[in-house]
DNA sequence: CCTACCTAGTCACTTTTTTTACTATGCAAC
DNA sequence: GTTGCATAGTAAAAAAAGTGACTAGGTAGG
């Protein structure tokens, strides 16, 4: 019922195939949300069985067929309800943190391996971001968009994103300097 | 499998019981992961049946008795094994970002009020932290902390946490702003 | 005296998520 | 000529997580 109200917020707004839609949650939607494409292609099925969503095939030449999903009338009614709704509180999982959480039982050059990696990641993110951002501003520049602009929504999420991704960086680097200084200089 | 560890990591430096776990989890392992209390008490049967937990009963007198677990050396070395493996990606749900990235078709009284209500739980998160950061700071500065400190690792999930929750108020405010200059004055 | 909240859990059921594997075609590089 | 990657999916089972209700005594406030 949740990864529904986030599949609706990814269709509203341009008709989409699951494998697009795949692509998007690698992308930007895995800011405020995750899940697989096994996940998405169920819920999509669910979704338009329940009217929802209509979905039409497309014939394409040189690769498969897709089917292209739309959000319906009904569709439209249940996201305006989830928006009246309580947001329940974010969850994070996440496995670095605790790993680091048990540094002192820890194979401390695996987790700083893994820090490392993590700051690779979330820059390649925040590269994505600030792409998607630029994309959503156009020429504008950011004032007159937050005065104009009507993407507004997907222009604060990409914002929580990319200060997060900041965020990332900035707490990996200061962990790899701590790391370092406390258990012998590293590779 | 991923529930556990983290339990491990919590445990690992004092034996506690179920219910001290689920209140941990509500303030400060919710930092990197979230689990209800049922979920708990699930796996630390699961664990100690595993061999990873010792469980020991404590009477109490006027209260109910509580079982205290401990990391046998089992869950020792299973929780060193995890941390020599690459952490799966950070994963996050988080309600209130897809009720904003569909805020042209949102009901957008509702979702400011959400916005505000985020902001105070964030607030108190924050509090939450900086306190649990003062009681691992002792009479130490933050600067002879990392130089001479034992838990390195719950102070940097501390800090993150902090830098997330303190990203999370910023960003409120910046969406309330403008929310506000775009929808109409708010209440 | 009543209400509400704290400690310390257990049980049953449902929903969600993850994992693993499989089907096809096309294109480009080596 | 085959390896790897992109497109565009499907299927089934297992594991994990979430929901709601229930037990039971204690403490604090008005």
């Amino acid at each position: 019922m949740a990864l529904r109200n986030a599949l609706l917020a990814a269709l509203i707004d341009r008709e989409s195939s699951g494998y697009d839609l795949a692509k998007k949650f690698r992308v930007s939607v895995a800011n405020f949300w995750t899940a697989t494409p096994q996940q998405l292609y169920r819920e999509l099925e669910k979704m338009e069985s329940d009217g929802l969503l209509a979905a039409r095939v497309v014939k394409q030449e040189r690769r498969p067929d897709k089917r292209l999903f739309s959000v319906t009338e009904k569709g439209r009614a249940a996201l305006h309800a989830f928006t009246r709704q309580e947001p329940k509180p974010t969850t994070v999982r996440d496995e670095l943190l605790v790993q680091v959480e048990a540094l002192a039982h820890a194979d401390v050059p695996s987790v700083r391996a893994s820090i490392v990696s993590q700051i690779a990641r979330s820059r390649e993110r925040l590269a994505a971001y600030q792409r998607s951002l630029a994309e959503i501003l156009g020429a504008r520049s950011e004032e007159e968009f937050v005065r104009t602009g009507n993407r507004i929504g997907p222009y604060l999420t990409l914002q929580r994103g990319i200060s997060f991704e900041r965020e990332n960086i900035t707490w990996g680097e200061l962990a790899l300097t701590i790391l370092d200084r406390r258990f012998g200089a590293a590779s």
